[in-house]
DNA sequence: CCAGACGTTGTT
DNA sequence: GTCTGG
DNA sequence: CCAGACGTTGTT
DNA sequence: GTCTGG
């Protein structure tokens, strides 16, 4: 899973920014959600770039813009053999600087909201984005690349973002490695522990951007 | 060879 | 139940 | 991802 | 863009 994350223009985001040798500071938004424009680092040959990519990956011959298929993510198992996913993730690889991300946890009372975040620093979502002409006009796209939860968030769920540590961002961000199914990334454990903090279900509707989404209700929990 | 179709995730 | 919008 | 809307015919 | 069918 990863269908909706914050960026919030703190230290710890900047200091993202700086190891990706991105000069800008990204502003605060809150409960991002799927089909939303996003900020996205991605290279070419002059170097790292950002641009703002709609958040649903749009297919590299599709004529229009539409939401039939879940595109949003993108499996780390399926990347190579899907016809949607091959070329962007053998070319066009990318980075979503993230400052946190949500779970849905189902509890018996239905489904709480988990923010889910390292304790100090921001984090790098290995992402995939495609270029498609819509209407005589290029649209980026991209999609956030998933694998299985890692054994310490399995109680919350059973999919996660993959998360990329700064000295594997030069290797995903170039086009010109080749990068397998078994890249570490994809099955490694966590690096550093994260935070859970169960947070309000005023998370659950996507129109709300006040502050209010990532209020706690209880307590964090560290997963280590 | 050309024509024409094709795309997905997470959850239950 | 299924599709659309954010 | 979640929330919220969604339907039809025959007739004027 | 890439795969399948003829």
């Amino acid at each position: 899973m990863c269908g909706r994350y914050n960026v919030i223009d703190d230290p710890f985001m900047q200091g993202l920014m700086q190891m990706l040798e991105i000069d800008a500071s990204l502003p605060t938004q809150l409960n991002i959600a799927p089909t939303e424009s996003i900020p996205v680092v991605w290279r070419d040959h002059s170097g790292n770039r950002l641009s703002y990519m709609r958040w649903w990956l749009v297919p590299a011959w599709a004529k229009t813009v539409d939401t039939r298929y879940a595109m949003f993510n993108a499996r780390s198992e399926n990347l190579k053999k899907s016809r949607v996913f091959s070329k962007p993730f053998r070319k066009q690889r990318a980075i979503v600087p993230a400052s946190s991300f949500i779970e849905w946890q189902q509890v018996d009372a239905g489904k709480q909201a988990m923010l889910i975040e390292r304790e100090q620093a921001a984090l790098a979502l290995a992402a995939i984005y495609e270029v498609t002409v819509i209407d005589g006009q290029a649209l980026q796209s991209c999609a956030i690349v998933t694998r299985a939860a890692v054994p310490e968030m399995e109680a919350l769920h059973s999919r996660m973002p993959v998360l990329l540590q700064p000295s594997q961002f030069k290797l995903w961000l170039d086009a010109d490695t080749e990068i397998e199914l078994d890249f570490q990334a994809f099955t490694a454990g966590l690096s550093e522990p994260l935070r859970a903090t169960p947070i309000s279900s005023q998370v659950n509707d996507s129109r709300n951007k006040s502050a209010d989404v990532i209020q706690a209700v209880a307590e964090p929990e560290t997963l280590h």
